[in-house]
DNA sequence: CGGACCCTACGGGATTCCCCGTATAGCAGT
DNA sequence: ACTGCTATACGGGGAATCCCGTAGGGTCCG
């Protein structure tokens, strides 16, 4: 899974940097990160204002791939707070590398997800008690969620992001045939439904292979699926 | 698309019917609605505290299938204002006969997304003025938000429970093997990767597919993601 | 202790899929 | 008009999968 720092890069009307400044400000935090996961291209993108050297550090380990906090809200809905994650050893392994850099280990995940299967994971931190943060974040809640909501937004409607994370797009055809094979039809069965010849149907399978970047047929039908272009059945 | 009403369902430990009526009284709100759509089993759930007459008529009509705010919503992020839709004369013939029911034009609709392609949408009314609205909307829609999120989180989380309860559970295994299998790994990959032979591997996914009730491994793939048991990747 | 699973492993034979091509025709954009 | 994409179709050859078995060792439960 490769990294795109998206700090840099030209957004419509705003800077989404200082967006997290604002939300931090206004809420009483001290750090704000947003990390967008394509699941079909394998990337994470993201722009935090973490302190520098914890965010080179982050990259470098690789710690996006692992992060409890990042892979337990990319399959919740609700919001998952860090105090959840305290007993496992991955996060206890991050947050003291994080504490090394003035990050506490008082933090919220709010899950976001698009239509084509994107979802956008907005994190904040704020040192203090377990007491305050409780109060803290029963106050701002409504407020994250609109800001994760708001940031994932702009990050999926931005054009220069588009083209980075460009959808593929099947044709009907392929997507017809992916999904009779999604039905458990061999491919000489929807040859004759469709009233083709099997060949062809191997080559829309192919060619929509191709278009996922699958390397299989199952991994295909999995990410269609993923993406929302098919149901199973 | 066939319509469920979840309205007497029983839930652990809270009536999701009575959260809509705490949300509108906390927000000055008229009415308030959730409706859920499955993906997979092509259904549409919901529940609301609209009069019965309004609820009814809506459903006899088959207006959740064409109504813009529901369309609209389960293709965006953000919540989509029902003032964008006032152009549109499909919403305008839903708003028509909703106001022989005392139901207000001014409204609001939150989707929020599972991981599983499921979408929830939350819709809210208030009979006021546009600027009145305005100024009620800037400050309750975290709130909104927050509300959107339990109400959907709890609908899956009973759905996917009971999707579990009736169907067989596939062994630590096969699930391991299925999802090597969804990323694209062949059969020998995977017994490579496991140190097991391939034969063995063909085995559990035999018995996985069985399980499943699948024919090919594409389609055991689908349903296994469409349960939840494994990620695409 | 005897079933009932689960995990492991191997084999033969049939089927299916996958990759490499070629080829025509239509349709849309520039 | 040319270019590109899509849909259609065919074929050979090799790889992979699938279906039919057998079989030993493990765990768990009544």
């Amino acid at each position: 899974m490769s990294v795109i720092d998206l700090s840099n890069l030209p957004f419509p009307g705003n800077n989404l940097r200082s967006f997290l400044d604002s939300v931090c400000e206004e809420h009483e935090l001290d750090f704000a990160a947003y990390a967008g996961m394509d699941p079909i291209a394998q990337t994470i993108h993201g722009f935090v204002n973490y302190p520098d050297e914890w965010q080179t550090r982050y990259v470098s380990e690789g710690f996006q791939h692992r992060d409890p906090a990042l892979l337990l809200a990319s399959r919740s809905i609700a919001p998952v707070d860090w105090q959840r994650l305290r007993g496992e050893s991955t996060f206890q392994d991050i947050f003291r590398a994080a504490s090394d850099h003035g990050i506490s280990e008082q933090g919220l995940t709010v899950p976001v997800r698009g239509p084509y299967g994107d979802v956008g994971l907005f994190s904040v931190t704020r040192n203090c008690s377990d007491r305050e943060w409780g109060l803290l974040k029963s106050k701002i809640l409504g407020g994250l969620q609109t800001a994760a909501v708001h940031l994932h937004d702009n990050v999926i409607q931005s054009h220069s992001l588009n083209r980075k994370l460009n959808h593929p797009s099947l044709s009907a055809r392929e997507l017809e045939i992916l999904q009779w094979i999604a039905a458990g039809k061999s491919q000489q069965d929807v040859g004759d439904i469709l009233s083709i010849s099997n060949r062809t149907v191997e080559v829309h399978l192919r060619s929509g292979r191709s278009k996922l970047g699958a390397l299989t047929t199952p991994q295909a039908v999995g990410r269609a699926i993923g993406l929302g272009l098919i149901h199973p059945s």
